[in-house]
Formats: C-alpha cells, structure tokens, sequence
DNA sequence: CTGTTAGCGCTTTCAA
DNA sequence: TTGAAAGCGCTAACAG
C-alpha cells in the first residue's frame, strides 16, 4: 500500500473489467431529463448505486423508440452490464439483442406483470382511475383530461385508458393533449376556455401541465377551485406550495430508482432474478379541489 | 459482418479499451440531480457526447466537498477519462489526482479565468451586479436577496458578492439565505414579512426561489409587482407563463453543457488545450418588476 | 503462504 | 493483401 502510494500506482479498470468480466456500470436510457421526474428517479438509481460501489452511465431519447435502442446498444457496448428502460414499449431489435445477450433489463414507471421483461413502477390504469373515482366523489361529472403525447408513450396510454374505464353515471372526459411542459399546459387551458359546455375538472396527467393551467386560468380570471377544480399528477416538490395547495398524486419516483438499482445489483452480485414490483402511490388531497 | 451477425459476435469493450486505452467516457459530479438546472446542463452534455460516441457517467455530491472527491475518484477508477465539476472549489486530494494523472478536467457554471483547472460557465460576480444595477434603473433601493446555502458553494458566494459590489446611492440588500428549493423561498418570504422597513424588491439568486416566494407572497396577498417587484436567476421553463411572467436572467445551461463536452472531447482527440470559456447571460425583462 | 504464469479479447505491428 | 503474434494490465489458478 505503501509502494502504491508512494509511486502513484492506480489498478486499470480496464484490466480489471476485461479479467473479470465486470464493468461494475448500469445503463438508465430515459426519455428526456428537461422532466424533473425523471431527474429524482435518477438520483435514485444514483445513490444507490453509488453505495453499491456501481457507476451509473445515461442516455436520453426524447421518446424515441429508435432512439432508445441505438442508445441502450451504444451503452452496452461500452460496457454496461444492465439497462434501465422506461415503459413497457421497445423496438423488437432492442428487445432481440437484450436476449440473446442475456443483459439484465428492467422496465420502470410501469408495472405490468405480464410484460416479457420485469418491470418496476406503478399501476397507471388504476392510479388515474382512482382520480376519477376522487372527483367522481367530489360531485364532479365533466371532465376535462390534460395530458401529454400518446405517440411512443404507454404509460399516458394506461393512464387515459383508466380515466375511461372509471367514468360512470353519465359522467364525460374531454382529453386534450399538449406538449408536456407548463407551456403545453397553458396552450390546453386556452382550449379549455373555449369549451361551450366548460367541464368542472381538470385532470392533469402530470403536474407540470397542472402548473402551466394554474397560471393561464389565473391570468384568465377563473378561480380555483371555486369555479374549476384542478388535479395533478407527479406530487412535484412545490405541490404543496402552489396556493392553493395542488391536488395530486404521489408517485414514489425516487424509490422507484433505488428499488431499481438494488434489484438489479442483487441479479448482478446474487443472481437473484427479478420479480415484477407495484409501487403505491396515493392521493395528496389539498386546496385545488373542492366539492362541486 | 455476415459472420459476426449469424454468430451474433460483439467486441468486448473492455479488452478494447485495455488495448487502446481508451474508454470513450466521461463523468459529470454534479451537486444534485433535484435541481432542474443540473438536469438541463446533463442534457446538454449527454446529447453532444452522443453525437460524439461517448458515454456519460454521473454522480452527485449532495454539496459536499469529500463527497465529491469520492465520488470523482471513483468515476475515475471505473475508467472514465475526463471529469466534468461544478463551481471552482475542491478538496486537494481531488486536486492532486486530477494533476498526478493528468486528467481532463473542467469546472463549470462558473467563469474564473484565474482558477488553476478551466472554468467554463458564467461570470456569477457581474451577473448578480448587473441584476442589481437593472433593480437600481426602476427605483428600487432597498432589495431583499433571497439565496440558497453559501457554505462549499462558491458560485452563490460570487453572486452575493456582485450585489454588493454594485450597492450604491444609499441602496441597501438584506440577504436572506434558505434551503435551495421552492421551500425555502416560502421560509424566506415569511421571514421578509416580518421586517420592519420592508424592501420594494426582491432578487431570488435561483428561480425556484422566485416560485415559492411568489406563491406565498400571493397567499399573502401581496401583489407583484404592485406592492413588491421580484426578479429570479436561470429562467426555467416555466419563467414566461408564470403569472405575472416573471423578470429573471436567462443562463445558457443547456448550452453550457453542450460546450463543456465539446471541450473536454476535442482535447481528448485531438489535443486542443481548453480555454476559460464566459457565456453570456441576459435579464429577461416581464411583469414582475417594475418602476417604483 | 508466497511467487509465477496463463489468459481475458482486443489492437497493432510485423512478416509472409 | 492477408495472417500471425505480441502486448495492454489485471485476476485467478496453480506450483513451489
């Protein structure tokens, strides 16, 4: 240790990794990080990987099947044992190349246990049901639905299919989609208002679309919750500051990461295979709804 | 080829990079991932190292300086060739290792053109006199300064310096320092409250700063700019919509990353010794500040 | 228990 | 032009 020291000596990872056949690195290939839900989920991969002794690489793909493929290869071609996907939606090469190349594959933000590969997240049908189900409760029976593309994006997909399934006594769902980002939120809300039969409720698919609808209903007069009550999606770190406090639903996303990071170290290190895992999530009722 | 893919043949990257001791990896340690800023500059960095066949790998450091010469270090050891950090303070050990093996490195969010390692970023000290001298232009002398930790983070303390430098004609800033986040800008609000003689203008160094103080100002019901101006520093997404827009300095993130990889490759490839790099910043003028 | 060496799979040089 | 082989720096197996 001493000579080490004293000459400067540094083991070469590549020597090591090509001995041992380990590279001790994981691959997460998200959509985008201009989300900050995807910013907590990596930090906790990060973490936990970090305690693990493991090196997290990324790679984005702007919801971009192709993209994401060419990506997670180029990422395993550099030497990541594992990869991390979103959703439950990949091109058939991606897929053709995760078995034949046995790569240990998690898919996240979605649970969905009869998919092929595991996947970790949350049950988005029932998650956006249960929103439903809260504003049914509330009185409400027109519903507007904000959300982001369905192109190349199951989990919104699952989330709009739930809104339909729970609709009940004649109660209506008008969906408008916009960019996912505040400004796709305030261009809905300009939709929103031209609307002749004006629904009571807006359901966010996301609470960065709620914020961008707070603003433009607020610069538009309309006050929350007494003439429209709105609802989010995400429980994003200043939900609970937005005045009034904004409605939304928790979603685990840092836990998501961690949970993720250790089931595939315990593949790595112990081989113990993954199961499919739900994350609970709840409802974080505060002031941007009300009784109609 | 024919052969390789029938066989389904894949180089091992590893014995690659032990031949030609290259990994084609750099590592951004960055404070934290929950901070929208820091995912838009990872953005910027990861999409420019693509185009360019390298891989990113991160790590956070929470602000801790020791964390982030472990966490270098060890980004380092899993063979990354280049190193991306924030602000232009590290431990010495760090240091050390960075000059005993000669590593590429690059400091950023940050523009010293004295510092020993590059800096590529923002001149902090200039940016926040500048914002203050624009507070000055409307009539404003009293300020508020709302700002996240100053402790192992020099960029705040630059910014907080550049206020100062540029009171002038009797103006005066209380400063009030809060936890980095839309929090802290509740906290920070609660306690501007309560003073005596209440500034007419609040500078937010971090606009998540600005939206928790705006949302508790209006739960208050004070009105901006009515009866205080706001102004806040990086102009997120959501700057523009917010309601009134809010007043901010535009810092090219997304472009500072773009440029910090792009430095740190083309030394890589071609030897290209890096320069200190200034980007510019902007005021972005809206309706949260205005003529006293 | 210490010391030696084969071998991981690639790149690159050199020989044919 | 094609083919053979040395060597990158480590780990792990094996011999002493």
């Amino acid at each position: 240790m001493d000579a080490m020291e004293t000459v400067g000596f540094v083991p070469n990872p590549a020597a090591r990794a090509l001995s041992t056949n380990r590279t001790r690195t994981i691959a997460a290939v998200i959509p985008t990080l201009s989300h900050s839900i995807f910013a907590s989920f990596l930090n906790g991969i990060e973490v936990e990987l970090a305690a693990e002794g493991y090196a997290l690489v990324i790679a984005t793909t702007d919801n971009s099947k192709s993209a994401e493929e060419d990506r997670s290869l180029a990422l395993l071609d550099m030497g990541a044992e594992a990869l991390i996907l979103s959703g439950a939606e990949h091109n058939p090469g991606l897929l053709k190349q995760i078995y034949a190349r046995k790569i240990p594959t998690l898919c996240t933000s979605i649970f969905s246990p009869d998919y092929e590969l595991p996947t970790v997240g949350y049950d988005n049908f029932a998650v956006a049901a249960d929103a439903v189900e809260f504003l049914r409760g509330l009185g409400h029976r027109q519903l507007a639905i904000l959300h982001g593309p369905t192109k190349d994006n199951d989990r919104t997909r699952e989330r709009l299919a739930g809104v339909h399934d729970r609709l009940q006594d004649g109660m209506t769902a008008i969906c408008i989609e916009t960019d996912l980002s505040s400004h796709g939120g305030v261009s809905a809300i300009k939709h929103f208002l031209t609307l002749e039969e004006r629904p009571t409720a807006i359901l966010c698919l996301s609470d960065v679309l709620a914020l961008g609808a707070s603003f433009e209903l607020q610069r538009q007069g309309v006050s929350i919750p007494q003439d429209v009550s709105i609802m989010g999606f995400d429980d994003l770190e200043w939900a609970d500051i937005h005045e009034p406090g904004l409605t939304s639903i928790h979603l685990p996303t840092t836990k998501m990461g961690q949970k993720s990071a250790q089931l595939l170290v315990d593949l790595l290190e112990n081989g113990t295979p993954i199961e499919h895992t739900k994350l609970e999530t709840r409802i974080i009722v505060r002031g941007t709804t009300a009784r109609i």
